[in-house]
DNA sequence: AAATGTATGTTGGAATTCCAACAAAGGAGG
DNA sequence: CCTCCTTTGTTGGAATTCCAACATACATTT
């Protein structure tokens, strides 16, 4: 794990914590680096919970699966974002979604249990840590927040445009990559890929966008 | 708000937190005391946000809306519960959502702003607080992953049956009072209100529950 | 280059939802 | 008891989505 302290340090969840303290920090996490090839589980659905997870290299995808492969996008996690933190500081003891790598993958899990304890290890970055916290899992609030927005929108184009008018706005230009492929923005906003994909067509022939691969153009 | 102390106390935003302290971490917070008439806002998308607000009577229903009167549940406070908690431990600084009292209440609003700081009050509190704040945060979301689970289905039916199975888990027990009008059930689902009372109507004709009002019971 | 696999686009009919309008039931107040 | 008002239930046609199947484009491997 050596290599990723500039990332690490740069992260939001490390912000404040001086560099020479994050070492003893990730030995308190009892951090551990584990490596998973594109498309593998990072975890599913009813294992333990009591962990948070950092992004290092690659992304990470998080889904609610159906006992009919119904499957919704949640989130999705890229290096130096935290993944399945919310789950770690409620009562519950196992994860009720399930995360994938969308590409071979490299992430940091950190034990939990330590956070909201008085570490008795004269750590005394935790309470910084749990700020941290409350900012990361807020903001992370704030996107589902907007997921439920696009999804409670009656038609596809409408789920579509709201979603990409954000992006352009995230982006504070009208070109923009999303980080889902088709099957994934569909299952993130709630929709049949094929019928997104005939609504995206129609949008090209109305002149209201351009979109290749992930990358698109909002028009006008 | 002298009134409120056993409520607030048995708060788990105060969990922790001793009686005789309580009043003066009120103070410290800039707490305020408002009543809410059946009907009206307690705060309305655009306004500043900032605060934290704690349901001393009645309930407060959260919602999006759209330009078009699209309208969303978001979540249900009742007595005891905090609402817009997240919306103001991030950069935001308006509500991206509005809040309305469902009837006559008394909500209590506390000033964020200290809670994140350290406070020079010799106020010890803080760090209690932000833990207490990390878990409710995190436990809204996972809400709010409950919701997006009920909105994924494809179906008014399987919605329906998802979000009451477990209304009826949660209360252990196949009879419970559901905190929604059919309405309200309808705008935290994302259905129609209409399909929504004729799937309900299916669903007693083919004998899978009961439903009186805002009573459900589910047979089998 | 051929072959294979994956992602994206297209299409038509079946199923579902939306919408508006109205009916019925229940509550509050006179 | 009656009226007014709100909530809930019902219905039918229009609009939309779902679904499955296939077509096309693109990338990777051999």
């Amino acid at each position: 794990m050596e290599g990723y302290f500039n990332l690490l340090s740069a992260s939001p969840l490390f912000s404040g914590i001086e560099k020479e303290d994050l070492s003893s920090m990730l030995h308190c996490l009892d951090a551990k680096v584990m490596d998973i090839a594109k498309g593998d589980p990072v975890f599913l659905e009813g294992d333990a919970a009591g962990f948070v997870g950092i992004v290092l290299e690659g992304s990470i995808q998080i889904v609610q699966e159906d006992y009919f492969g119904n499957r919704s996008v949640i989130h999705h996690s890229q290096p130096g974002d935290i993944f399945a933190e919310a789950f770690s500081f409620t009562d519950l003891d196992t994860m009720p979604v399930s995360g994938y790598a969308v590409k071979n993958s490299r992430c940091m899990m950190l034990a939990c249990g330590r956070m909201m304890n008085v570490c008795s290890n004269a750590c005394g970055f935790h309470n910084r840590l749990v700020k941290n916290l409350l900012r990361l899992v807020s903001r992370k609030n704030l996107m589902l927040n907007e997921k439920i927005r696009y999804m409670s929108k009656k038609t596809t184009r409408e789920k579509l445009l709201s979603y990409l008018a954000d992006q352009a706005k995230a982006a504070d230009s009208p070109e923009f990559t999303i980080p889902y492929d088709r099957q994934a923005l569909a299952d993130y906003l709630g929709v049949e890929r094929s019928a997104m994909a005939a609504e995206i067509s129609k949008l090209r022939k109305d002149g209201v966008l351009e979109a290749t691969g992930s990358r698109f153009r909002l028009l006008h």
